[in-house]
DNA sequence: TTGTATGCGTTATCAT
DNA sequence: ATGATAACGCATACAA
């Protein structure tokens, strides 16, 4: 008896089931990749042979024969930002059913990380799917050319990619708060350079425009509830009705900000959210715009397995629309806002 | 010239760098994996070399040949539950300065898909870290048998594991609640087989007891939003004062559904929640006990990069330690809490 | 339909 | 300190 020049693991190997079923290890390969090429029956001996030794192709070996990983890469900028767990668990799901295993990155709202992790994840994965509000556009565009890339929120001409549309979702808000009889608006933005901030800060200027509306902006540079709390005071002393803002999470902020003054919501300012991640649970219960990012987590899956299995070429354009949830903080605006406001935030 | 047996994908293998740099291939490999075997001279030319190229090491190779993928999975049994975004990012994070990349599966509350996935990332993974309160023990420990595994939340004799240690958060929770002049409190169950709501449950009948108060349980199946909406319901005809709740989830479902019956918080009923993931951002903030859960995530990606890179072979208990912390849902019982109730819930 | 032989890109063993 | 060469486990072109 010959030692192995290696300590086997315990996993068995495509050798020791070709031994067990009496064929040769091309038919067990084939057994689990290309079944059609052999008989029924040779195919029921090898499968249980393999059964019996409990052998599962390493798809690790199969990787670097075949060129595909089988995986792909889900790359966020905030796993903990509540637009993001719905997203990631769908896109999660949706590959598993297509047999991809996903690597998640995390790039820390850090740009230059995002270039670390997908570089470092890149030979592993057939392809990407990056929601990078940020990352430089060249630099996209440098990865996906080395491999299938879908974008998430983020319009890059030449690029399959999945987008809410926000504009249909924003204009039903602000027609929604011209309905109620809101005149002044004002809509507390998020991260400046983020294309999803730009566009829904541009869907509510047309609309505001168009329905006549006053539209102010607040920054809230970050997209965290303290920005929104923080966005809050600067709403004091306006004689503004109603904020959009421009997530769930700002809007929450914004809430509590609100409420910390003494502030009734909606009674004396109408809140609307975006994305209905939290809004169902706030309370009272947010209105809010909902962006549906489960299914935006799982088109872009769907897109990129269809490139990566049908050799799709083309850079489909994915647009999910948006859609107001009115629930109940948004109510007609009180009749002398100005005046009650002064005297509540001198009592504060 | 010959035509080459396989269309080049364009990545830079070893070979091109060894013949650029005028070496053998063993060479390149060591300038990346042993450097110390090199004069810096020669380490000096390959990288020059490989930098020219943009090669870099091909990870499925270096994992097909050395057994390690330098990767490890993440499972958890719901991305979406608030309690995981944080442990998620924070051991992500941990696993990227160990230069590990991360598999997250998400085992979608059902036990038996963790085990598909379990065995389907396998063989890329060093390790595994499972967040998983209900898989059958002797399939973790069949897991464990093939690959290093780390338990997050679920305590098996011979496993390495990551614990909370509910039993301080909860006990000055309810000595908390006592010294407010609290006498009646419920405790609203999370998933009844779940290792972490047993821990909390046993711990708030010890303290209780200790303490001489009446701990009434009350179930809500689900760790949701709504099951603590639904439990609300229960609390609405009894005279008890102070509500703990199995996680911050449930805490802002009771919350509401005793905001909806007109009760006020904390003057009608104080509430506790557990996690600390969404306590600071309800409105009003929430009493809650902090669990730590970007540590326990940190930890447990420890553990497991100290068993893959020092071989250690012991199974390491580790014990974060609870805290409560008091926020604004807290507060002394009202005089007469069950002749009020009555009379609110029926106007409601 | 099945077997043989070779390559995928790297590391590890054994020389030199 | 460096080079030649055989694995690692699988897929596939070519033969039969």
């Amino acid at each position: 008896m010959f030692a192995l020049t290696k300590p086997n693991t315990g996993t068995p190997t495509i050798t020791e089931v070709a031994l067990a079923a009496g064929v040769s290890r091309a038919t067990v390969s084939r057994t689990f990749s290309r079944p059609e090429l052999l008989t029924s029956e040779t195919i029921e001996r090898v499968r249980a042979a393999a059964a019996q030794l409990g052998y599962v192709p390493n798809p690790v070996a199969r990787a670097l024969s075949t060129g595909r990983a089988h995986n792909i890469a889900l790359i966020v900028p905030d796993i903990a930002n509540p637009f993001f767990p719905p997203l990631i668990r769908a896109a999660q799901a949706r590959a598993d059913e297509a047999s991809y295993a996903v690597f998640l990155g995390d790039s820390d709202e850090k740009p230059e990380r995002e270039d670390v992790l997908l570089t470092k994840i890149a030979a592993q994965v057939d392809g990407f799917i990056l929601a990078s509000p940020r990352l430089d556009e060249h630099r996209i565009r440098a990865h996906a050319a080395r491999r299938p890339l879908i974008l998430i929120n983020r319009d890059l001409e030449g690029l399959p990619r999945a987008l809410m549309d926000v504009d249909v979702g924003i204009t039903q808000a602000i027609t929604h708060l011209a309905e109620l009889g809101h005149r002044r608006i004002a809509y507390v933005s998020g991260p400046p350079a983020s294309w999803a901030n730009q566009q829904r800060q541009k869907a509510a200027v047309k609309a505001a425009k168009r329905l006549g509306l006053t539209l102010m902006g607040i920054a809230a540079l970050h997209p965290t509830y303290q920005s929104g709390q923080k966005a809050a005071t600067k709403l004091l002393n306006t004689d503004i009705t109603a904020t959009i803002a421009f997530d769930d999470l700002v809007a929450q902020g914004v809430m509590a900000g609100l409420a910390d003054r003494g502030l009734q919501i909606p009674r004396d300012m109408s809140v609307v959210g975006f994305d209905d991640v939290l809004a169902a649970r706030t309370y009272p219960p947010l209105t809010t715009v909902a962006a549906h990012c489960a299914e935006l987590g799982v088109r872009a899956v769907e897109l990129l397995v269809e490139i990566l299995e049908n050799g799709r070429n083309e850079a489909p354009r994915i647009v999910i629309p948006t859609k107001l949830v009115v629930r109940a903080t948004t109510s007609k605006p009180a009749k002398l806002p100005s005046a009650r406001r002064k005297s509540l935030t001198a009592a504060s």
